[in-house]
DNA sequence: TACCAGGTGACTG
DNA sequence: CAGTCACATGGT
């Protein structure tokens, strides 16, 4: 599943000059680069992060860990299968006040009630409870119904079709724009689109690349390029305009 | 202590 | 389209 890049892909090892002017739109090269270096530093991630296992506990995992720590989120996957609510059904079924109690380490709890109780009408009402039919559909139309279920934004649906339907869509979160920015890359617009489109012009479709690719950079983000960057300890700082000291953080 | 963490929807200019 | 705010817990 996990292969180095220098097997499966002939990545560049050249890229822009990060001493060059600011506000340049990434290369072909760039993004080749980035992920050569961290896939080097770091290798295969193994995402997505599992505390029980399987499609069920990923979607809920993918919409728990809204702008929320994945340690929280463990603690409410644990609530949840102690509690025996453990199926779309039984989400649907608990009363609310019972899932926020079971959730409330997660986070926002009445807000991700609300939303795994919509997503749970949705998976039983479109596609009889089963995620196995949601992961079959093209990528486009899943999208576009999981776009459609109130609590699923962008994000969250491109984590369900990459890590649960392993299908390729590249997933863009904060700190995927936090490394680019760092990194001096500009992108035409701030929008999620205008991320995604750069990444899927410039690499193969792959979901094994996606996968490694979004996981090697949350996990690098959040060790090294923080709000305050650990440029002594990055890899990439020779090639980075703030490690270089070109421009600010 | 105050800040931070793998977003989303509602609302505003 | 882009900016702002509420939503809420646990770790450092």
């Amino acid at each position: 599943m996990h292969t180095p890049s220098e097997i499966i892909y002939e990545f560049s090892d050249s890229r822009s000059d990060p001493r060059a002017p600011r506000s340049v739109e990434p290369t072909r090269e760039d993004l080749e680069w980035l992920f050569a270096a961290l896939f080097d530093a770091y290798g295969p991630r193994h995402w997505w992060p599992t505390v029980h296992g399987g499609s069920f506990e990923l979607v809920v995992g993918a919409i728990l860990v809204q702008n929320i720590s994945w340690s929280n989120v463990e603690r409410a996957l644990v609530n949840m299968r102690d509690a025996g609510v453990w199926s779309f059904r039984e989400i649907l079924d608990a009363p609310d006040e019972e899932m926020h109690e079971i959730i409330r380490p997660s986070g926002y709890y009445k807000a991700k009630t609300r939303k795994l109780k919509e997503f749970a009408e949705f998976i039983l009402g479109e596609h009889d409870g089963d995620l196995a039919r949601l992961f079959a559909l093209p990528i486009g139309e899943m999208r576009e119904q999981l776009l459609s279920v109130w609590g699923i934004g962008e994000e969250t649906a491109d984590d369900i079709i990459l890590y649960g339907a392993k299908k390729p869509s590249f997933v863009i979160d904060m700190y995927t724009r936090r490394l680019l920015a760092r990194l001096g890359w500009e992108i035409r617009g701030k929008s999620y689109a205008a991320y995604q489109e750069l990444f899927h012009k410039l690499l193969p479709h792959d979901p094994y690349l996606f996968n490694e690719y979004h996981a090697l950079i949350d996990y690098h983000v959040a060790r090294i390029c923080r709000k305050k960057p650990l440029c002594d300890q990055c890899v990439l700082a020779e090639d980075c305009p703030v490690g270089l000291g070109v421009t600010q953080p």
